[in-house]
DNA sequence: TGTCGTCCGATTGTTGACAATATTAGGGTA
DNA sequence: TACCCTAATATTGTCAACAATCGGACGACA
């Protein structure tokens, strides 16, 4: 499972992008749950730096939608809404139908081999976990993530790589995958990857388009039959290391 | 011509705040050309604030892809190049495209009116100024700004009003725009508004589509002719109180 | 003469203290 | 008892100084 965006490589790390890193994480990954406030002098001490390069990664988690800023009172993690999570489908629907019509355009015969031998090895976990860990396991988003890469579009990759998927990948975290949609979805992904092999973009786009659309009508029965009401997200996975006081947090 | 993203309204309006709208307008507008440095003291010496508040406006920018950042170096204004004006053009026609559907579904029957009123402007004006300014003096903004408010995706339209049009509008200040296609353009947003009346989402989708499609073959032969190779942006435009040393800058 | 290494200056990253604002607790009054 | 006003407290926004890093100039050496 490669990291979603790699800034290894580069040069000079500051103290400001290790701390968004980390926090980026704790959010994502519902250690620090939805609707909490972000204290500044909290964190600070806990991480155990100032409140300079702690403000600036706070800057970026708002850019990138993770958490909600208002002047003079403080961040918080962003609630996630049913609405909030249909509206980013609706995106992936257009931006990823787009990304594979540009990867069936463009993508190198080998990386299509590549992507090949990921999703046999999705198989194999697939079969030996009889499909219910698909998603958990983020292979659906890795598959999702190689063919964003592929599209060569350095603003869209960006977009969704940057920003997008972080959400999404909070959105798991926070209410699971139906695994019923497992095996679904994994035969979709073969069918993508065919007619990308077959260079047909717009027979790549519209079974992408179908594919996300097809998760996107999942979720909502999901949620209709569980909260009648547009009711807002009550997490359901807790924190693993939320409560360890004082101390904590490894050097950055 | 409303402001693009009006931040007016809200209550506490931090300094950060201020000097992130002032730059990113001097920015668009060509008043700091591409690719000049930011430079911190400089700047804030020039506005007259710290270098905290500064930093933070100057991430804002970086979030939203007006400056490039690196570590223990600084920030630039973005040079613009043909292949990321491609891309956005690619972008908002997924974008855009989606967004036209969108407003066929839901917008009320009084923003049409309010849209083919809006129309009927542009036209008076597109008329009296024989049709060379329908682009510089943004009404085409205006118009792809109105139907993505009304598409009302909370996420599309952040993305598109906050960050990509903000480019849009600086590529525009540097390099102008094709007038041959303004009466065409013009045209164009007729007949969306027309699908749009007639809720006809495909239709929208499908005009709004190839309107933007082509803008941007427009604007690949305009690069074609005039840079065979893929050349960067020599800025066209000159900044108009660059060079007013010291003093400057009312206060924000 | 060209290249490498070192040093210096300048800019950025970081820190801690100060000022301004919002939240909350408490008391007073209808 | 409920509501409003006031004051205390804590948090955020801002500032100025310190430390770390980078780019360029100068000079030594092949």
């Amino acid at each position: 499972m490669p990291d979603l965006n790699d800034q290894l490589g580069q040069q000079g790390v500051t103290l400001a992008d290790r701390v968004f890193a980390r926090l980026r994480q704790a959010i994502v990954e519902g250690e620090i749950p939805s609707g909490t406030k972000i204290s500044e002098p909290e964190l600070a001490s806990e991480y155990g730096i100032s409140r300079g390069p702690l403000r600036d990664a706070i800057g970026r988690l708002e850019a990138c939608h993770l958490v909600e800023r208002r002047p003079n009172v403080g961040a918080r993690v962003v609630s996630l809404t049913q609405e909030d999570l249909l509206e980013l489908y609706l995106l992936r629907e257009a931006l990823e139908g787009m990304a594979a019509r540009l990867a069936a355009e463009r993508m190198s015969g080998r990386d299509i081999d590549e992507l090949r031998k990921l999703l046999k090895q999705h198989q194999e976990r697939a079969e030996l976990q009889e499909g219910i860990a698909y998603f958990q396991t983020e292979g659906d988003l890795d598959f999702h993530y190689r063919i964003i890469k592929a599209s060569g579009n350095v603003r869209l990759i960006k977009l969704l790589c940057d920003d997008l998927y972080h959400l999404m990948r909070m959105y798991r975290f926070q209410f699971g995958m139906a695994s019923s949609r497992a095996l679904i979805a994994f035969r979709e992904h073969g069918h993508i990857v065919e007619a990308i092999a077959d260079r047909d973009p717009e027979m790549a786009e519209l079974i992408m388009r179908r594919h996300i659309r097809s998760s996107r009508i999942n979720v909502e029965l999901l949620f209709d039959e569980k909260a009648p009401k547009g009711a807002r997200a009550t997490p359901a996975i807790r924190s693993a290391s939320a409560a360890n006081g004082a101390g904590a947090a490894p050097p950055l």
